[in-house]
DNA sequence: TCCCCTGGCACATTTGAATCGC
DNA sequence: AGCGATTCAAATGTGCCAGGGG
């Protein structure tokens, strides 16, 4: 059913007006899994008709070239950013209302993968969920005729497979499949989430999912983000007779381009000056097992055969999938918020936002804020969804949305395909950004510029710094400052954890990720909390080993 | 031994301060 | 003094590579 509902929503969407590119709302009713909140849709006030909201990505072509290759993502412990960027430009918004964008990156399955035989193939079961995280737009939250006026980037999102990463990028397992999502939530009229009818929507990109690496794997990727990507400028061959375009046109024998030779070079002097024996040039082994063959097997992307090679193992809708739909009162809502103190703390720093969301699929979706200040000039706001330790069940809903504590909740991230069979094509992402204190934005205002400006004061959102578009940072977070997060469409709550990093002082997280509590949560396989996706393949293969 | 990760490297781009001219 | 354009250096973002660790 959920699989039917899935294809629908995504075929739907692909033969949109869009031409396959916009999404389309999916109303409530069209998502099952919200089984403890109503899905009759709230929609009476035509303001909060989200679902009129349309979302087109950006480059797609360039997505879909990668994605067809078997899209990878280089994840540093420094953090990097995605290439191609996450971009998109937003329709059909109400020019006055306020919204927020945020991405998060949910395991697209529950495998780890290998390349092997010049292809991704499962290597086992995936590793436990990183704590999920958000990026929210340094923009957020900002008028719909702000999102729709230009190009809404997300090309300062950063990758990381530092499990403690203090900066607040997103972290992610290496060898792991993820799928980017994008949320545009209703701000309140204090630019918040958690009103009563906070209304949000994810817009899933097919194309846009990736596997996370150490390292390139395939070549192919390899080339195209060089050719592509205008940092890695250094790197593209001035003649055509690149190595890697020779290899990536099936030559027998590539030909080497200045840059190999200089690496080659380098590498030799700098570390095997002694080590005569080793080719530096063309007869270099490492050479011939780089490019001109693959696990053994010789090269040959040209190979009519071969094109599936290196894709995902998994077939996908070729379309994006995205649910939206309002929270009702006596339903959960989005809240965000840091608590009053955080919101009267010093300025804060950084136009990116980065929210925590839950740290597994495999377990409760928990939000709590992740604050830190960051080390770097950017100096991140980062929350957190964490799993709730008060084991409080729905009950809870009233002492959250009570909650004067401005922290940014969000359900967790959800996993993809196999978790869902039994699910629903219901997203269970939910967000409580509350405003209890009727400040201003918890997330940034848009700022003029996004270039990021040293802080030396810890990030905290707070009305003036927001209004500065400066993100905020809690002084000093603890389980306690925020107020427990709601997961998914049920009531459940947690506690709030942040980094947090005074200026001059250590990182100093507040938790430990690795510890992260299951008990009293609802498992995504619940039916409730599972969702369909409908992945599709476009061209991408998987396999399954 | 293999696989994966890390840190350093060079190169290109981006950013912002400093400088100059009007 | 103010403004805009230009220059320059630092910061940042890339992929490549050798080496290390499990």
């Amino acid at each position: 059913m959920l699989q039917e509902k899935g294809s629908a929503v995504t075929d739907e969407c692909m033969t949109g007006g869009g031409g396959g590119e916009e999404t389309d709302v999916l109303p409530d009713q069209s998502r099952p899994g919200l089984s403890t909140a109503p899905s009759i849709p709230t929609s009476s006030e035509p303001d909060q008709n989200i679902e009129n909201i349309k979302v087109v990505l950006h480059e797609r072509e360039l997505w879909k070239k990668f994605h067809e290759a078997g899209t990878e993502m280089i994840i540093t412990k420094a953090g990097r950013r995605m290439f191609p960027s996450y971009k998109v430009k937003v329709t059909g918004m109400n020019p006055k209302t306020k919204y927020i964008l945020l991405i998060d990156v949910v395991p697209a399955d529950d495998h780890r993968y290998k390349f092997c035989d010049n292809k991704w193939m499962v290597a086992g079961k995936a590793e436990p969920a990183m704590p999920g995280r958000l990026y929210v737009h340094p923009d957020s939250p900002a008028t719909g005729a702000h999102w729709m006026r230009q190009l809404v980037s997300f090309q300062k999102l950063k990758l990381t497979n530092n499990h403690l990463d203090p900066f607040g990028h997103i972290i992610l397992n290496s060898m792991h499949k993820y799928q980017p999502r994008l949320h545009i939530v209703k701000a309140d009229e204090n630019n918040a989430f958690g009103s009563k009818n906070t209304a949000y929507c994810t817009h899933v990109f097919n194309e846009t999912a990736f596997i996370s690496v150490t390292s390139y794997q395939n070549h192919k990727i390899t080339q195209l983000k060089i050719e592509n990507n205008p940092f890695a400028k250094g790197f593209r061959g001035s003649e055509e007779g690149d190595l890697r375009v020779s290899r990536l046109q099936g030559k027998e024998y590539p030909v080497i381009s200045k840059n190999m030779v200089r690496q080659r070079l380098i590498s030799s002097h700098s570390h095997l000056a002694g080590k005569l024996g080793a080719g530096v040039l063309t007869g270099h082994p490492q050479v011939l097992s780089s490019y001109q063959y693959e696990s053994g097997v010789p090269l040959s992307n040209t190979d009519p055969q071969d094109p599936i090679s290196n894709h995902f193992p998994q077939n996908r809708d070729p379309s994006l999938l995205y649910h939206c739909f309002k929270h009702r009162d006596n339903t959960r809502h989005l809240e965000l918020g840091c608590k009053r103190p955080y919101l009267d703390a010093s300025s804060g720093v950084s136009e990116e936002h980065y929210f925590r969301s839950a740290p597994s699929y495999e377990s409760p979706i928990l939000s709590h804020p992740y604050c830190t200040e960051s080390i770097n000039s950017r100096e991140a706001c980062m929350y957190g969804a964490m799993e709730t330790e008060s084991g409080s069940g729905a009950g809870d809903t009233d002492d959250l949305t009570n909650s004067s504590i401005n922290c940014n909740m969000w359900a967790t991230m959800q996993p993809y395909s196999r978790y869902s069979m039994e699910g629903v094509p219901y997203q269970p992402f939910a967000a409580h950004f509350t405003n209890a204190a009727g400040v201003s934005p918890v997330v940034p205002h848009p700022s003029s510029s996004m270039a990021s400006r040293p802080q030396s004061d810890l990030g905290v959102y707070n009305s003036a710094t927001a209004q500065r578009g400066l993100p905020v940072i809690p002084p000093s977070p603890s389980s306690s400052s925020c107020p427990p997060a709601v997961l998914g469409s049920r009531d459940r709550s947690g506690h709030s954890a942040l980094y947090n990093k005074k200026p001059g002082s250590p990182i100093r997280p507040h938790r430990d990720f690795s510890a992260y509590p299951t008990q009293g949560t609802i498992s995504i396989r619940e039916p409730s909390y599972q969702y369909q996706v409908g992945l599709s393949s476009t061209g991408t293969h998987w396999t399954d080993s």
